[in-house]
DNA sequence: ACTTACAACTTAACGGTGTTAACTGCTACC
DNA sequence: GGTAGCAGTTAACACCGTTAAGTTGTAAGT
């Protein structure tokens, strides 16, 4: 045998955390399950990682850097702020709604009393929140959009969405409220609250 | 001893299980502690209930009620629907900052992978948003606010809340920012989204 | 070449978990 | 008085995260 496996050991734990994630969920993620999906013992991994904690925290940076990634290419190549800021919307739901075990990962820190997500590991996270940010200063630039502080409507414009989605994962939509409607309903609503009424009206008249 | 409490066992368990949950908090909720905190063994526990998910339920449901409780006493004595719709904004927020980890323990089902949340004590759960939905159907009809579809508007309400106190309670927010002060400006989004512009400049003028 | 040192990994064990099966004591009825 | 059944128990199973101690292989030092 030996299979001589030149990944490191590290990185053959992380990427078999995220196999037993993806495929069995988080309730189901023991240190023992991953580490016999790779033929090592289960202490192997405290070689590598402080803690189940710790593995954890490095699997929510893996699903946050995937989410940011997608989110810094959907913006290019919009013409205007108020389509940016719906790409936005559009691509952090769509990769919720494509990886929701991943997306869900994000925010266990909160339901779970896991140990605080750590700041540096933090700094990461707030890419995407710049990236809104950006779209925001843009808007308000060109009069499309009023903050008056908006790097603090950058977080709530990412926490709402966050919200929208939480409800939709979590399966507490009314049966006979259709899923897709609601998402477009709420990222309507969402993205309203950030834009001037003219310049809604505005882009209405000029998509149609 | 023999203390002969009268109050049904069932009672007791789910009272020291909501003990258990606000003192140590949803990961370290166990049956045994549970059990031992009123002096009998863990599985009696399973008497009364068809597993630990089953009790979670409950401890759900209850949480429930109890923010409910509050929603509908908010809105009494309101003279507009949108002092109503902040009442509630407001009141959804205190609880959640008050009760956390009974917050928290609401919206548990999502993140962790817990047995799908009943359809029965899902009835219940949406007391809130029957709230949300007669108060935008008011302001409809009084022209403040304006709503093709009312009863989805009612979910994505209620849904933006969440989001925005989920981050809130991960303390996943930028350590510059302000908590009561995001919190304000959220909400302030929120509404936004939901009336329309004219009123809500109505609104402000009639405030100062 | 032989020892030493260290790194990478393992086994064994501890105290904890949810859950099931089998057992005990009590109480109410015939 | 016997018995059915309820309310609770103990014992056990298979799992969990985590720690301590042990093993093995390899590279360096002399």
């Amino acid at each position: 045998m030996k299979e001589m496996n030149k990944q490191s050991l590290k990185l053959r734990i992380i990427s078999a955390a995220r196999d037993v994630l993806l495929s069995d969920g988080y309730r189901n993620l023991s240190l023992r399950k991953i580490a016999r999906s790779i033929g090592v013992s289960a202490t192997s991994i405290y070689l590598h990682f402080d803690s189940k904690d710790d593995l954890v925290h490095t699997l929510i940076e893996e699903a946050i850097e995937r989410l940011n990634r997608a989110l810094e290419i959907c913006v290019v190549n919009k013409e205007s702020p108020v389509k940016k800021l719906e790409a936005l919307a559009q691509t952090y739901v769509s990769f919720a709604l494509k990886h929701p075990r991943e997306y869900q990962v994000i925010y266990l820190v909160s339901s779970d009393e896991m140990t605080r997500y750590p700041k540096e590991k933090f700094r990461k996270a707030r890419k995407g929140y710049g990236l809104v940010l950006e779209v925001l200063k843009e808007g308000i630039n060109s009069g499309k959009m009023e903050e008056e502080k908006p790097n603090i409507a950058a977080y709530t414009f990412w926490a709402q969405l966050h919200g929208v989605m939480s409800v939709v994962l979590s399966e507490r939509l009314d049966r006979r409220i259709d899923q897709n409607e609601f998402i477009e309903e709420a990222i309507n609503h969402i993205i309203s609250g950030y834009i001037t009424h003219d310049s809604l009206k505005m882009e209405n008249i000029i998509d149609n």
